[in-house]
DNA sequence: ATGAGAAGTGGGTAGCTGTGGATAAATGTG
DNA sequence: CACATTTATCCACAGCTACCCACTTCTCAT
């Protein structure tokens, strides 16, 4: 289970080091790609062969399912972990993502996020306040 | 499995070079294509198979799956890699989807897309938008 | 407190990849 | 048949990648 926020560098040569906490669970490749709302997501081969697969499934128009097959299959990238744990970040997904060198990466159980530091704080800020908008709204979330 | 985008130029010989990623998965011979939304495609010789039977397949009464069947068949032509990984662009192929120097490699799972660079980059703004509403719309990624 | 180990970061170097050009074979044309 | 133009194979260069190793910081245990 990939749980808990860390903070790393991209450094010069594109490469940012997974935590060391994720290794075992990860395996020696991963498969890294857009996400929503500004993140970029890592996948385990296995997760992504399942999510590649559900949306396989998806009914939607021709044309639609050529557009949303091409940004996730063609904006998606195989990458292999060195021997330190570190993997290679394509020019168009950090561009796509914002990151500078500062990112934080987050476990969200199946899949990893990768967010520029920055725009994760902004996100938080937002997201948290909108956690207790939401409790309050239903009168506890039954926790 | 081919995924990921790749940069790649196409030199005054017609040559265009595959990404070495997917040599492996390759072989020494593809077969390149009319592609639709004015990309062209580019299968593996099973790939390829496995196409172009499903479509003489449909032919029969439908118009309109007819000329489209002949696009993809009479547009064919199979091409094998130099050592160096690769092949030639036939002209009317490269007339067809506009390509000039710089071309987009997409892999997109069982095929792979040229792009011109130029044509990618607007059809990119335009999908990305519309990855979006099929997220909002789906709830997520179902994932 | 101190030492050992692990984890994150940074750099150096050899090998590969992408690109361009040169030379030899092939094709077509007058 | 000779010539010109295209096509294919080969080789050379430059830039990047991948791999290796070193350094520093942090944690944990003694």
């Amino acid at each position: 289970m990939l749980i808990g926020q860390y903070e790393h560098t991209i450094d010069n040569k594109k490469r940012l080091s997974l935590p060391a906490k994720f290794r075992g669970e990860l395996g020696d490749k991963v498969v890294i790609t857009r996400g929503v709302d500004g993140c970029l997501f890592v996948y385990t081969q296995q997760e992504w062969k399942k999510a590649s697969e559900k949306w396989s499934a998806l009914t939607i128009s021709q044309t639609e399912a050529r557009s949303f097959a091409r940004m996730m299959l063609a904006g998606a990238m195989e990458v292999s972990l060195d021997k330190l744990g570190r993997i290679l970040v394509p020019d168009y997904l950090k561009q796509y993502a914002g990151l500078k060198k500062n990112v934080v990466i987050c476990g969200l159980s199946s899949r990893l996020e990768v967010w520029d530091s920055a725009k994760w704080e902004t996100y938080k800020k937002k997201a948290e306040k909108g956690v207790d908008e939401i409790v309050s709204k239903l009168g506890g979330l039954g926790i």
